[in-house]
Formats: structure tokens, sequence, C-alpha cells
DNA sequence: CCACACACCGTAAACGTTTACAGTGACTTT
DNA sequence: AAAGTCACTGTAAACGTTTACGGTGTGTGG
């Protein structure tokens, strides 16, 4: 209710100086009296730091912000998870932003750097437009971006390699012996959706596979819109015999949609996603899935971040994490039919 | 690079004092000429203004704080996809909190709460220790408080309703012929773990079945620990022919464990999970599951801190959501044979 | 021509810290 | 006993804002 005491308050309780109170409280070398004094009367006071005053006078808040695309979208909440430990050991406060995939609110989130609220971003845009270059090589505080970002950007950059990923999971489909191998994508536009689309055709003509219009469907990154693509494109190629999904959601809606079709998954249809998402391991049969690394980028960034804030200039880095497929049911296992023995 | 500009390199360049510049940023009446000079200058350095100073001075940060148990768990993520949005568009930051379920950690967060950084906390303590109540009491900025909490406790409070969900579960599951209806729980220390399971003793008897104690098996809110217990409990009582799990994650480890041990889903045995995640709908078969509205509840505590920001005291008020069944495959399904048909 | 109202503006204090600098007293050294 | 050293402490400025208050200059009314 009342005003919290300040160190004002202490020193006079304690009958010192406003110096001292501060002093004793960081710790600086004192006379053994003057702390005892000092320390009984904040305890006495409840006293706690105004983190605000502080931060001003130090010109450090202790806070980071992460601004994600889209908080609904587990690869995010997995870099989410990865990141909040790391920062918390290291002394700091997560700020979270969700740019619902709009680059307005990304640039907005990039220009409040300047209010100078936190100490650092790590940003995972969808889209890097010129403003978004404009506007990072002038921050005002350091950021990490997650996602790719043209080669002599200024700063620290953490990326996925789905152009690895994408050909780990084509040649494991194409040595299960798939040959039309359809690929449901997100939008062109956005930097995943036009890594992972580049990624297929390269993968394809790896393992000597002609790539064919008819053989991709573009949507958009969730559940829904995974549904309504693979629908269209079944009808589309009936005997397609394995999807390469963009992601996770996607490839659950292809799921759904197979199912409903009497496809039988591996059998028929050979699935894979992407991001290995809790969801690829929920799901029943359990999604084959290429892991981009979210948890681990997600843990780079942070870590990348946080060397920044603590060493200051040095050349911006970057880190590149290796991609992994996750083998499961969807391609490689006894299918929908066979859960019951073993 | 150099320090950004501050109100002072302002009235410099725009050759007035201060005062000015604060007025004109801040829309309060000044002549118009001024208002152009200042504006200019502002323009022409790139001017932001620093949040922190301005929080030092009214006394409000604009951010609001999240603490929650654990970061992994969908329904807690499901409650911060809706928080998130509502603080966002009332001007406020979201700082996020993960308490790991160590009850220090939540209250150093409510200690925390004295270093003014937020304007207000919500929290969703897993065990509410007598700390916890005493802190609240004397917290130095308002919370809202997820969960139960004790009556008469002078904190805005939002809960679900366990009890009449378990019973819209176990009503399900008898008015299917079901008869042998087993329980796995979390930890009964914690409140949800308390609540599920006095709500599954209590609904057992309002349907007339007798409450036995080898039918209850306690593990933990995780998938393997769920799977653990549904094993032990599966070797006790064979012939069981429901499961009512304390959260999805429990009943997707009580799938899995089903489905080696050859039991058909829901034919032998039919499936409850609780919280109606994103992974009840992404599994196979679909799980049945109680939702206790953690969106819901996510919305309503942030409504309720904002309200309480705008207006200060008045009495603290509680919200209740009511629980919801959600029919999957799980239990009113074909079950794990028959996806393909349809 | 003076008094007054009014619109606008500048000075300075305040928010709660940290910290440079100077001051005090006790103790050592010669 | 004077000078110097040292450990500790207090005063005051600074961080970047907002805002109460008083001052200035213009225009109006008597």
């Amino acid at each position: 209710m009342a005003d919290g005491p300040t160190i004002t308050t202490i020193a006079e309780r304690a009958g010192v100086s406003i110096a001292s109170v501060s002093r004793v409280l960081n710790g600086l070398p004192t006379r053994q009296e003057t702390v005892r004094k000092v320390m009984a009367a904040a305890d006495e006071l409840g006293y706690v730091r105004n983190a605000v005053a502080r931060s001003l006078k130090s010109r450090r808040t202790h806070q980071v912000a992460f601004a994600m695309a889209d908080i609904g979208n587990p690869a995010y909440l997995a870099m989410l998870r990865e990141i909040q430990p790391v920062l918390k050991a290291a002394g700091y406060r997560l700020v979270l932003h969700s740019t619902d995939a709009v680059a307005a609110d990304e640039i907005d989130v990039l220009h409040s750097l300047g209010e100078r609220y936190v100490d650092g971003l790590i940003m995972s845009p969808l889209r890097v437009t010129e403003t978004h270059l404009r506007m990072l090589a002038t921050a005002r505080a350091p950021v990490v971006i997650i996602g790719s970002v043209p080669d002599g950007t200024p700063v620290d950059n953490v990326r996925a390699d789905s152009r690895t990923g994408v050909r780990l999971a084509i040649d494991h489909l194409h040595m299960l012996g798939r040959r039309r191998i359809g690929m449901v994508n997100g939008p062109l536009d956005t930097v995943p959706g036009a890594a992972r689309g580049a990624a297929y055709r390269e993968a394809l003509a790896a393992v000597g596979l002609p790539y064919e219009e008819k053989l991709v469907e573009i949507g958009d990154f969730y559940r829904a819109e995974g549904r309504r693509a693979v629908e269209t494109l079944l009808r589309r190629v009936p005997d397609i015999d394995a999807l390469m999904c963009a992601n996770d959601l996607i490839a659950l809606g292809a799921l759904d949609v197979l199912r409903a079709a009497g496809k039988r998954v591996p059998q028929d249809v050979a699935v894979v996603g992407m991001d290995d998402t809790d969801l690829a391991a929920a799901s029943w049969p359990s999604l084959t899935s290429v892991s981009l690394g979210s948890a681990e980028r997600g843990k780079a960034a942070a870590e990348l971040l946080l060397d920044r804030l603590q060493h200051g200039d040095r050349e911006p880095r970057l880190v590149t994490v290796l991609p992994r497929l996750v083998v499961r049911a969807s391609t490689a296992g006894e299918g929908s039919e066979g859960g019951r023995s073993s």
C-alpha cells in the first residue's frame, strides 16, 4: 500500500548516507558496523531494490526480448523453451513479442529497441525486407537473427540448414523406393518457404528424379491449409507415393486427408514433416520429421546474444545448426494398420 | 554506436528547453512553431523515448509478468497464447518467467515484484504454500492467480472447474458402458492433482460406481511418467476398460502403452485426457479430452489484471471457467483399427 | 498609458539509484 | 608532536524523463 522503502528511507533509519547504503547493498568495502546497521534497517523495512532506477543509472535492464513470428507455432515454442533457461541462468529476464508474421510489427520491435527497455533482441523474422536490413544496421542494441539473412549483414545469425534437411528426407524416401515424391510447401515469399522449395528441387535432382510442377502444392504453414493443399494434390496425382511437407502442421493435415481417402501411411503414401515438433511424436502413425534443430537454434541464439552483451564488439558470427532426420512410423513403420502387434 | 539522442539533444538543436520538447512529444498544448521545430529536430536525430527514464518518473513500466510453472506444458502455452495479444492490445509488454514448478522460484518472482520492473503479475502456481499466501498479501503490485487459492485470499483469481470436468468425463465413460474406470493422476500435493483425484472419487459415486484403490495410479504430469503409471496399472488390473488421465501428456503415454499391449482404443480401453491441448487433436486415435479452458483462463486473467491496473482497488474477483468435454476417437471413435474406412 | 489576462515558455525539482570526489578521523612514521 | 597514510563516509552530480511554478511578452480593457 504505502510507498515502498528506498535507500533514502534506509539511510535515515540506519543513520548513514545513501551512498553508504548503496555501497553495502552492492557489497563494496564498508565497515562492519555500518554493514550491520544498514542490513538491519533494510530487513526491517523489507527493502527491495528498484530495478528501474538502477537501470536508468547503469544503462542496463537485464532484459532481453524474443520476437517470434507466430506464438502458435510449436517450432518457435521449442526455441523459447531453450532460450528462457539460458537467459534466466545469466540473470536476464525475457520479454516476449509475437509479431503474428506481420512485417510492420517486426519493424516496430526493432524500432522500440531505441526505447532501451531491453539490452538485446533475438528475432526470427519470416520475411526479411529492405527495411529490416536498414533497421538492423542502425539498431541501438545487439540483435541476433534466427533465420537466414543476406551475407554481410552485420548481425549475429543462427541458421538452420533446410537444404540439407530436405535432402536427408528425399534421400530417405528415395531409398525406400518412392519415386513420386510430392511437396506441400508454405508461401514462397517467406524465408523458410523459399528455402525449402528450392531444396526440394535440388534434392530431387541429386537422386536423379525429375522435378514436376504437378507434384508441388503451395498452401500455408497451418494444419487446415495443409489439408486443403493435400486434397488438391491428391486429386491431381492420385498415385503419389510420398509427401514432403514443409512443416509438421502441414504433415498432420496430410495424415488427416490420407486417412480420409483410405490411403495407408506409409504403405501407400509415406509422409515426412519438418521441424520435429512435439506433435510429430504425438501423432499416429508417428511422424517422420526433419529436425531443423529449433531447440539448438534457440539455445545458440541466446548464447550468441549473451556473449555479445558481455564482450561487446567482435565480428558478427554465424552459427549453422545441422539438420537431423528423425525416422518414425509415417515412412518406415508398420503403418496405420499394424499398431496392435509387437 | 554513439549515444542516442535525448530530449536535451533535441532541445539544443531546436533551440528550446527540454520542457518544451517534452510537452511537444506528449502532445500538450504548444505553439505551432515550436511543435514544428521540435518535431523536425526529433526526426532528424532519430529520437526514441527512453522507456526506463520514463518509467522511473511515471512509476509505470507498461510491463506485465506471466509466471508459468512449466514452459514445456502445452496447457500453459495455451494460456500464454491468449494472454500475449490481450496485453499487447492494451500496450503492455509481457515478461515471461518459467518457475519449473519450483516453489522457491515462484516466491522469487513474487518477491521481485518489489523491484517494480512490472506493473502486475499473472501467476499459475502448482502448489500454494503458506509463504505464497503471505507474499500475496503484501505484494507490491497487483497479482492474478490462475488456479485455486483459499477463499478470502485478497487476489483476483481465475479457476478451472476440474470437479465438473472430471464429472463430465466419467459420466461420458459410464454412459458408454464402462465400469472399470481407472485414474492416472499426477502428484497429490499439487493443486490440480489433489482436485482431480477428489473429483474422480466423487464422480464415480455420482454414477454409482465404487471407488477402488487398485484402479488409481499416481505418476507425474509427463508422458513418460504416464507410460510408467499405466504399465503398472495395466499389470494390476488387466481388464480395465477406461482410463481417466489427469492431463493430455499422461493420456498420450497411456495410448503408447495400450498400443504396445495390443489393446484397442477405444474398443478395449477408452481413454480420456485433460486440458484439451493441441496434442489431443494431433494424436491418433485422436484424444477425447476435458477442456478446462486454458485459453479462456489465460484471457480472463489478462483482462482481470488490466482492469485492476486501470481501476485500482475494488473487491478481488473470482472468475470460474466452465469445463467442456471434447469427444474424439479415443472414447467414441472407430478406434485404432478402423481409420481407413469412411 | 497602465493594469490585467493570457498563452507560451524556461528553470528546477523530482523519480531512486550509482559513483566520483572530497572530507573526516585514527593510526603510523619520523 | 607533526606529517603522512589509510579506511571509511558523506555530498553532490548524473542517468533521461515529467511537471509544478514562475517569468516573459503580447494583446485587451479601462
